[in-house]
Order: C-alpha cells, then structure tokens, then sequence
DNA sequence: GCCAACGTTGGC
DNA sequence: GCCAACGTTGGC
C-alpha cells in the first residue's frame, strides 16, 4: 500500500463534505499538473490519503480518505462550463484523470503546517519543500502515521474504520 | 493583497 | 532547445 498527500482548499471542497458523500465517495478531479497526475495513475484501491486543507488559515491536514476507483478520465476537462476546463483534453483523447476517494477519518483537530514542520520525523515530506506546489505527492508510511498520531487517530481506529483494503 | 517559487507557453 | 514572459499556487 502507498501513502499520499492531496491538497484542497477547503471553501472548494473540504473534508467534512467528503465524510458525507459516505461510501459512495467523490472522484477527486481538476488536477492540471502532469506530475500529480502521474501520481494519481500509481494509486491503488485501498492506498490511503492525508487530506490536506490549502490556502487557508491554518492550512494542515485534516483527516485521512481512502482511494476507491483507481485512474480513470476526468470529464471537467472537457466540460466548458467547469473552472477546470483544459482543450488539452478531450473524451476521444483524454489528458487528466481523476482517482474516487472516500472519507475515513477526520482528526480531533487540524494538523497545522507549523505542527508538521516542527516535527523532526516529518522532515523530509515533499509538502515541506520550498516552493512546493504538487496537489499529489506520495508520503512515506512511517510520516503518514506520524501525522495520524499527531491528529488522534491510531493505527486501530484506521483499520476499524472500514474495509481494509486487501494488502 | 503580496510575492516567491514553480510550471507552462511561445518566440526565436 | 533555450529562455523570458506569463499565469498559478499557496503561505503569510
């Protein structure tokens, strides 16, 4: 299984409104960066993912959601009427994808990026680079439970929290 | 709102 | 294929 951090801004779609899509999910679309693309082609059902609040105050993660549908075209690209309409991609030849994730957890609290940075274990996280701007980045499995630990939800309440995904 | 950092575009 | 200009991201 493979860990991963996806941003949103939270007044576009937040945690709390995936939590009420339940086990039906919502296809996690507009990324227009090939890199994070690229990312979300290596996800796996089951891999989980730190749902990380952006452009706001604080920015941090909230919770934890699961991929249920791998890869597959992300139709706003073609959709005129979407803010992430792109004419790179049409529905002959598409260029996005998007992955469908569903909600597991949410934290006690938000874990604060002044929280992520002053923790040595978290050191190397790509979120924490200067400049980093990828909406996608994978995350090592030992700073993915760090950051569980850090927001109140363990091990055990993940595995709880639903089916485990197979591996 | 500012601005640094980055990805993309497009002229050459 | 270089690289300057531009648009976007996202923390502050």
């Amino acid at each position: 299984m493979t860990y991963w951090l996806m941003k949103s801004e939270p007044e576009e779609f937040a945690l709390e409104t995936l939590a009420r899509r339940g086990a039906r999910g919502e296809p996690w679309n507009g990324v227009r960066n090939y890199q994070a693309r690229n990312f979300m082609r290596a996800m796996r059902v089951g891999d989980l993912a730190l749902f990380y609040a952006s452009n706001c105050l604080p920015p941090g993660v909230d919770g934890v959601m699961r991929v249920i549908r791998e890869a597959y075209p992300d139709p706003s690209a073609w959709d005129p009427a979407s803010p992430y309409a792109d004419s790179r991609g049409t529905p002959e030849r598409p260029v996005w994808d998007q992955v469908d994730v569903a909600w597991v957890a949410t934290f006690d609290r938000r874990v604060d990026l002044g929280a992520l940075r002053a923790d040595a274990a978290l050191a190397d996280m790509l979120i924490l680079r200067r400049g980093n701007r990828l909406s996608v980045t994978p995350v090592a499995a030992a700073a993915f439970r760090r950051i569980c630990v850090l927001g109140g939800v363990g091990a055990l309440k993940l595995g709880d929290s639903g089916r485990e995904g197979a591996r």
